[in-house]
DNA sequence: CTAATAGGCAACCAGAAGGTTGCCTACATA
DNA sequence: TATGTAGGCAACCTTCTGGTTGCCTATTAG
């Protein structure tokens, strides 16, 4: 039985103000690494650090075309937190009703 | 108009192992900080610590109750993040639709 | 061929995170 | 009242993060 990969590495990609910027730029189309530090207040090496982090969290992937470096969204992750986080809150709600009829007798 | 709080902070809470492994024993009921360092292979510190993080997410809140301090689940900021979380994955559903569009002509 | 542009790699650095331990206070109870 | 239990606070340490800069390679354009 495969154990579930846990959401955990996503959420942490995810909390970053730097990031999700660079996930909202890329939402409407892929960019190279130049196109993304421009107007990022950050240095090149920087955006390419971030990048690499949302790959790793599996958010995005990034091909070299040419002399440049183009990035991606990959969904099927966001999807999985998604659902993850969807599992949480059900979770939740169970424990709220719960304790609700605990109270209410 | 207020501006919209990220979601980053929460997500950065919600990034890590530990942390979601309390959100999960609590979901069951409020617990106190001995209740939940058993079994945590951490040190009271440790959980306390870990508390205050998502107590500063918004996550949880903690009350004393005589000798012990007792954590609760709280809901708003993790709907809020689903939310967030909806409205990111529904940004990339139309960036793939353009995607899509585009490459079919 | 040369110059300019895009990017990788490695070193470096300051500050934040994650964890521990030691010690003190507050409450509950024999 | 004396003792055990729950927890706070502060110091400390190590590792990770987020960022920089310098320099090298590769591709493209004149």
């Amino acid at each position: 039985m495969a154990r579930r990969r846990t959401p955990a590495p996503v959420f942490a990609a995810l909390g970053d103000e730097h990031r999700l910027r660079l996930l909202a730029r890329l939402s409407s189309g892929p960019l190279s690494i130049s196109r993304l530090t421009a107007g990022s207040g950050m240095s090149r090496q920087g955006v390419t650090k971030h990048l690499r982090v949302l790959e790793g969290a599996g958010l995005v992937r990034g091909t070299r075309k040419g002399k440049e470096s183009l990035w991606y969204l990959e969904r099927r992750r966001l999807e999985e937190a998604r659902r993850s986080l969807d599992l949480i809150s059900q979770q939740w709600d169970q424990a709220l009703g719960k304790l609700k009829r605990f109270v209410e007798g």
